[in-house]
DNA sequence: AAAAATATTTAGATTTGCCTAAATTTAAAT
DNA sequence: ATTTAAATTTAGGCAAATCTAAATATTTTT
C-alpha cells in the first residue's frame, strides 16, 4: 500500500487531532492543513474506500485501526530524521520541522531501518516527542508540565512546549535541554516567575511564560 | 524558483541525453522517462516558458544556461545523497539509486549544505561519478576504459560502466572498488579475459565482461 | 522526386487534489 | 419549537501531468 503525499498528510493531521477528540471534524482538519473543509470532504470519501478511516457524512472522521498503523510510520519517519538533523547534521530544532515534512514522505522501508539503525534507535525525538518502533509502539514517559510540580522535586526535562526559534534561544540561553535535571526552589507571585536549581549551574529565575512550555518527569534518586 | 518533481525529471534527463548528442529528442527523452512522447511535447512546452530550454517543435531540445544550472543542483544533491547511504548507512551501491531518485527533489539548500558538510565535501559519489559543487562545478577525473590501456600500466579504478547488483557482487567477491589501483598482466585472446594485478593481492583473471565495466586513470608513480 | 516510414505534435480525455459558491444538515439561540 | 447560525456536503470547475488516437512534419527509401 503506497499512499500519496497528500494522502499521507491528511493522515497524520487526523492522528495529531485525534490525541484531543475522539471525532475530528471536518473543520479542524481543514484548518490544520491549510485548505478548504469541501477539499477535506473530498479526501475523507477517498481515504474511507481506502479505509483508513471511519467516516460518515456530517459526523467527523477517525482513523481506522490500519489508517492508525500508517499514520504511526509516517511519524515514525518525521520524528527519525528530525533525529538526524539535530544530532548528525547540527540543526537547531526549530529548523527541523519543515524539512522533515519533506523528508517524511520519502518510500523506502530499508532506508529508515538503516537510518534508524546508524542513529542508535533513539526513543525519542529532539523535542521530547517519541519515536514509534517498526511495529508502532511508542515509548512512554511522562510529560507534567513543570509548574504543576511541588517545590523541591527533582524533575527531568521530557518535553518542550513548542518548536518556535525564540524558544529555543532563550532555553540556550540557560543551558537549558531535554534530559536535563532541575528542581523548584520557589515561585514568584508578582509575576509568575519561578526559580530553578538546574544541576550543578547556579540556581536562576525564569519567566512563567518559559516554565509553561516545560515538560518534565519526577526523578527518584533512589533507582 | 522552484520546479515540480515532474519538471525536475524532465530536467535532469535532458542533462544526461545531452551529454550523448548535442540536441535531444522527443522520442529519446519518452523513453528515459517511460512516458509516451505527446507527453514530452506538452513538458517540453512548460520548460520552454520557464526558460529551462531552447526549444523548437520538430527540432529537439537542449537546456538553457539556466536550465543546466539547475539540473546540476539536482545531480549534486543525487549524488549527496547516494554518497551518504553508501559510506554513512551503509547500503550497497545498487541499493542507492532509487532511493536517491526521491531524496534529489527534497527542497531545503540549507539540509544540503549540512548534508555535504558532514560528508566531507566528497567529489566523487559511490559509483565514481563527480559530485557538482555548490556553484556547479564538476571535478575532473580520467575514466578510460580498462580494456584500452596497456599492459603493464599501473591504472586507478574510477568508475564503473552500470550499478546492477550482480556487478556489484562480482567486484565484491575480488575486492575491486573504486580508488583501488591494478595493472593489467596479459589478456587472453581466447575468451577475452584478462589477468590483472591488484595492489597487494594475488593476481586474478576477471572476464571481459566485467573488465568492460571497469573505468580507469593512469597512476604515475613519481607524484 | 514521390512514396513510405518514422518522429513529433495536436486534440481530446482522465486522474488527483484543490477551489468557490450554493445547498443541505446539524447545533444553538430565542 | 421555530428561527438563526454554524458546519458540512454537493456541484461544477481548474491546473498539473499524464494518456490514446489522429494529424502533421521530417527523414529515409526507392
Amino acid at each position: 500500500m503506497n499512499y500519496s503525499v497528500a494522502e499521507e498528510n491528511y493522515i497524520k493531521s487526523v492522528y495529531h487531532l485525534q490525541q484531543q477528540a475522539d471525532r475530528v471534524s471536518t473543520n479542524h482538519l481543514a484548518e490544520a492543513l491549510h485548505t478548504q473543509p469541501a477539499s477535506v470532504t473530498d479526501m475523507m470519501k477517498k481515504l474511507l474506500t481506502k479505509k483508513l478511516v471511519h467516516y460518515e457524512r456530517y459526523r467527523g472522521v477517525k482513523l481506522s485501526s490500519n489508517g492508525k498503523k500508517v499514520a504511526l510510520q509516517i511519524i515514525r519517519k518525521h520524528r527519525l530524521w528530525e533525529y538526524f538533523l539535530v544530532h548528525t547534521l547540527g540543526f537547531g530544532w526549530e529548523e527541523v520541522h519543515e524539512v522533515a515534512e519533506q523528508l517524511e514522505h520519502v518510500n523506502s522501508p530499508k532506508l529508515i531501518e538503516h537510518l534508524d539503525r546508524f542513529l542508535g534507535h533513539p526513543q525519542f525525538d529532539p523535542h521530547g516527542d517519541p519515536i514509534p518502533d517498526q511495529q508502532g509502539k511508542i515509548a512512554f514517559r511522562e510529560r507534567l508540565p513543570l509548574l504543576d510540580q511541588p517545590i523541591g522535586q527533582s524533575v527531568e526535562i521530557t518535553g518542550v512546549g513548542n518548536e518556535s526559534p525564540s524558544l529555543l534561544e532563550m532555553l540556550k540561553h540557560h543551558h537549558i535541554h531535554l534530559g536535563i535535571r532541575l528542581k523548584i526552589i520557589r515561585k514568584f507571585s508578582f509575576d509568575g516567575s519561578v526559580e530553578v536549581a538546574i544541576e550543578t549551574a547556579q540556581p536562576v529565575i525564569i519567566s512563567k511564560a518559559l516554565a509553561d512550555c516545560l515538560l518534565v518527569k519526577w526523578i527518584s534518586y533512589e533507582q
